[in-house]
Order: C-alpha cells, then sequence, then structure tokens
DNA sequence: TTAGAATTTTGAGATTAATCAATATTCATA
DNA sequence: TATGAATATTGATTAATCTCAAAATTCTAA
C-alpha cells in the first residue's frame, strides 16, 4: 500500500455523507481528531475479508468494488460504492473483522475513522443512527436482489441484472464499466468468464446492447429488464 | 387471518429484544400506545412481499419463515425467525414495503409497532438505534453468507450449508425441521426438490445425517462443514 | 378406518452451464 | 513500435442440475 497521510478537516469536507451531516460541529471535531485519512492507487487494496478491522472507512473520494472472497478464486462481486460511501460499517459491531474486501478502482481516498469513537457518535445521536439505518435498508434490499438473481435465475437474466445494476443512472458518471473486465462482469453475475462473453455477443446480435471494448451501451432498456425478469 | 387482538402490556413484556431494553420507561409506554398485537395461526402470512408497509413487525412469541418471492412459485427461503426477533424493519425507511415475505411455522404472536413511533425512537435515543444497527450487522453477515453459499457452491454444498443452518444450536428448542417440509428445505437452498431428497439419501447412506421422516440429525458435524467448505 | 390429497421418493431424459483448449485481441512497456 | 503478458473470444466436451413422469408414502378429514 502506497497510502499518505493528509490532513483533510472533516468540518470542511466537501464529501460529507447524508450520515455526517446529522452532526452537530462538535461532533465532527470529534471525528476529525479520531480519523486518518489515506490515499489508494487503482487497484489496491482498501480492505481485506477476515481481516481484523479496527476502522470504519468511509470514501472521501473515489471508486470502489465490494466483493465476497471464496477459496478457490471464486469471488462474487457484490456493489461498487463511491464517493461518500462507508466500507466496513459492520465491523462496529460484529465479530471485528470485515466481511467483504474492497478494491479501489481508481485511484481513491479513503478515511479510517476509528471504530470507538464512531460507535461513540450512534450511541449519543439517534439522528446520525437512523441515518445509518437508513444505509443498511438500502444495502439489504440490493442484497436481497443479489440473492433472487444469482438464486433462481440462469445466466441471461443475471446478466441482465449485471448490466442494469452497473448502467444504472447512479453510475453515469463515473464510467465504471471501464474499470471492470469480463471477469468482473462474470463475478457480479455469479456465471463463468467464457459465458460472460458468449451472452454479451448474443445480446449485441439481437440489438439490446451495443459493445465497444469495456463500453457497453443498452440499447433496448424494456427488453433488458424483460430478460431480467423472465430469468 | 384469524388474528385477535390482546392488551399485552410492553413494560411488562417476557420476550423484550436486546434493543427494548435500551429504552426507559417513558419510551417503552409510548411504544405500548403505539403498537398492537395479533395472534396467527400456523401457515397464516404476517406479511407479503412488495404488500404497504405501515407497522414494524415484532415477534413476541412465535417462529416465522422469511422469504423472497419471485415470479413462478419461485421462493428463496432467507431465514427463521424466532421470538424477539423484528420483522420487516426496513419498511420504516426504505421504499414503504416490506422486501419479503413472512410466515408463522407455528401459531405466533406478533406486535405491531407503528412506523412512525418507531422512527421518533431511533432519532431520540441512540442507544436504542445502536441495538437496531448490531441486528442489521449480523442479518447482513448472514445474506453474505446466503449469497456465497448460492453464489458459487454446488448442490451438495449449499444443502450443507442449510442444514448446518437449520440444525445449529440457535433452533436446539424450536423444532424447526418439523414445521418444514423437502420443498423449504430445497428454497433454503436455492435448488430442486428432487435434488434435495436425492442429495438427503447420499449423506444418510454415508452417515453423514440420519433421517426419520421430518426430522435430521447430524451425524458427522466435521465432514459436513468440510462438504459445505469445498461448495 | 379409509379414501383422497399432498408430499416424498426414484428414474430417465433434456437442458444448462462449466471446463478445457486453442486462437485472437488488447494492453503495457521496454 | 515491437514484444510478451494479460485479457477476450470461440468451439467442443463434460459435468451438473432440472424437469417430467410415475410410484410410494404420509397426512387429513370425513
Amino acid at each position: 500500500m502506497d497510502g499518505f497521510s493528509e490532513s483533510i478537516n472533516c468540518l470542511e469536507c466537501k464529501n460529507s455523507s447524508k450520515c455526517f451531516r446529522k452532526l452537530i460541529p462538535s461532533e465532527l471535531e470529534f471525528i476529525n481528531h479520531n480519523k486518518t485519512h489515506i490515499h489508494y492507487r487503482k487497484g489496491e487494496n482498501i480492505c481485506k475479508q477476515s481481516a481484523f478491522a479496527s476502522y470504519v472507512l468511509y470514501i472521501a473520494d473515489g471508486l470502489a468494488k465490494i466483493y465476497l472472497e471464496s477459496p478457490g478464486n471464486k469471488n462474487i462481486n457484490v456493489r461498487i460504492s463511491k464517493t461518500s460511501e462507508f466500507i466496513g460499517l459492520s465491523a462496529i459491531f460484529g465479530d471485528n473483522i470485515y466481511n467483504y474486501s474492497a478494491q479501489a478502482l481508481h485511484d481513491s481516498s479513503i478515511c479510517l475513522i476509528e471504530k470507538g469513537s464512531f460507535k461513540k457518535l450512534l450511541y449519543n445521536n439517534g439522528n446520525f443512527a437512523s441515518e445509518v439505518i437508513k444505509w443498511y435498508c438500502e444495502k439489504e434490499k440490493q442484497l436481497f436482489n443479489k440473492i433472487k438473481s444469482v438464486g433462481h435465475k440462469q445466466m441471461h437474466g443475471r446478466l441482465a441484472d449485471t448490466l442494469l445494476y452497473l448502467c444504472n443512472d447512479d453510475f453515469k458518471e463515473d464510467d465504471v464499466l471501464s474499470y471492470l473486465n469480463r471477469k468482473d462482469i462474470a463475478d457480479f453475475s455469479c456465471i463463468s468468464t467464457e459465458s460472460v462473453v458468449r451472452i454479451l455477443t448474443e445480446l449485441k446480435n439481437e440489438n439490446i446492447i451495443d459493445i465497444k471494448g469495456k463500453e457497453i451501451k443498452i440499447l433496448n432498456l424494456k427488453l433488458l429488464k424483460e430478460i431480467s425478469r423472465r430469468g
């Protein structure tokens, strides 16, 4: 890791999450004194599944791939997290380890907030804690969708889900696909890389998507959604 | 639904969750005035995925199957929830609908807590909110495990995961399997009912489990865990 | 107790998707 | 820009799993 510390003040942070906006200045000051700030280069691991977790991570500015590791290099990509999102929040109350790994998709600046301090704020500020709960609600919903996709849909439906996720409006500005290869798309869909390639070609031939290298454009959203729905 | 209201006082509730123990008496009194209490018979739906959610549900006494519904009667069983657990917590902040369905496995008594009131308590009591976050942490971890299981493991590994879950010590007193049929086990593992039957027979022949009707006993835990690990 | 319904079990065949191997293309960098 | 490495693509084969059908068993309610 090639990280270096910078002194960025939480009170002046431009990329404050909704959560942090619920904090009063003295609380922000408190966070500010209990965090460090690290720069990660593209491709570096921001956190590793099963590693001891002393910090809650916060993407001050960046883009990260969140994934689960299983024996035999069988990864599952869970989501892409961007600026103003948390990584490893569950470390606060859980087993003290990260439940997933995160990798910087491009150079990213990450805040490491000391776990105990974060916890203290949650106890003292229900408003702040409520925002964190809100965040969990959203993520839980995403995970249910993933389970539905991977649990019962066949390849075409799964890949459609992945494409719909990655080409989602939330990522419009982020050019997410340019940082992902076919194996990444496969790991999102839980199918083999070869199958991804084959189905992408099919979808292209049917004019449902357009492919130029890494770039993928959805041409027929309605049909793609139908493929997702049918599974 | 054959529900009937009872007047059970939250301040005297024997099955209070860890969360509720963080509330002060006036807050419990507040909850008490903003909840109703309903009795569900075995097999009845406690909530339905996509239904409008005005309440957070709390299992005062009971056992429930939590599952995701997909088009074509393809259900996925997510977990078994028991006394002192919440159902539909995410309804508080999400789309105002339940993300999953819940069915009473035996006669169960459920508290319906008005959503707005629950929210108010979260805002005002960070201690309470923190317990809710803790609960989410646990559930998130379970969902990640499910994704790992269903995402890349083959039938044997998935079924092993299901058996390990259902025969878990947490359910020792609950006799969970007696309320589930082969289709339920299949829906937990995301494989076909026929495959479940076949693999159960294999596992029995290899003396890894013992089967007597619905009852399943794990004879060789180490080996079953190995099957789960190998996928 | 018994008939009918529902569930479980077994087998065979069809389908889906992974794996392996070979080739083509792209990328990074010397 | 030339070269090797990494990634992407294609095809053939193999393996995994589902589906369908039928039989056996268990459950339910008259």
